[in-house]
DNA sequence: CCAATGCTTAAGTATCTACTTGACTATTGC
DNA sequence: GCAATAGTCAAGTAGATACTTAAGCATTGG
């Protein structure tokens, strides 16, 4: 199986910024083009393209340039990839969670006395 | 019910980084010690514990110094915080389809687009 | 008691990040 | 055609990040 690896760090840096999560928010909902984007934003155009190059580099946004208008759509595969770390963790810590449980089940020896 | 505020730009910002994202994965198997910790890792400790202050900060890691051993464990709550994020987004990401999926199903007009 | 262990603290540094402004190019509407 | 619109590009900057080294201080094993 081929790892098309969308490397987490990108990932997770780049939803570790607010106005980041805020721009995903926003086109998961529907596509949009930049300027659109940008209107509620309390910055300038050029850090919110900034922003989105960050998104792109990291596999979660894609987008198109249509005569002057670049719209852009999240790619929900970078988003699942995200959060499937997340499953894994979520994983491990139940098999810990299970050898905790066996360990309890099958060791109350300290407490045996004689009867 | 009260929101304890887990921030997530903290919690993706520390799991934005490969050496602490090794802890949690590490420290999601069994609590450790500091230096445990710090072995397998081509960094000075004093790095480790710095990275260990971020996690801590993002409320994903606590712990506690007994005699000179600090001991660390995860805090679960702190991942699920950040997974809930994910599963929110997956959701509007759904109402989005159902409402596309009215939309193709009602209106099979024609396509007549300008701007 | 003393050396080794397990941190802790502080200061320094190179690199990265999140913006800014300003100048520029490509489309589109009238 | 020409102005308004939409975005691009480059350079600059303040502050954050990911380390480093070095010095210091409890705790503990022998």
């Amino acid at each position: 199986m081929l790892n098309h690896e969308v490397p987490l760090d990108r990932v997770f840096q780049a939803l570790a910024d607010p106005t980041r999560r805020a721009l995903v928010e926003r086109l998961i909902r529907r596509p949009a083009s930049v300027s659109e984007l940008a209107k509620p934003l309390p910055m300038s155009l050029a850090a919110v393209v900034q922003h989105l190059q960050v998104l792109e580099a990291a596999g979660l946004v894609r987008s198109e340039k249509v005569g002057r208008v670049r719209t852009c759509h999240v790619v929900p595969a970078g988003l699942r990839a995200a959060e499937a770390w997340f499953a894994a963790q979520r994983t491990s810590w139940e098999v810990r969670l299970d050898r905790l449980g066996d360990f309890l089940a099958e060791e109350p020896k300290q407490n045996e006395q004689k009867e």
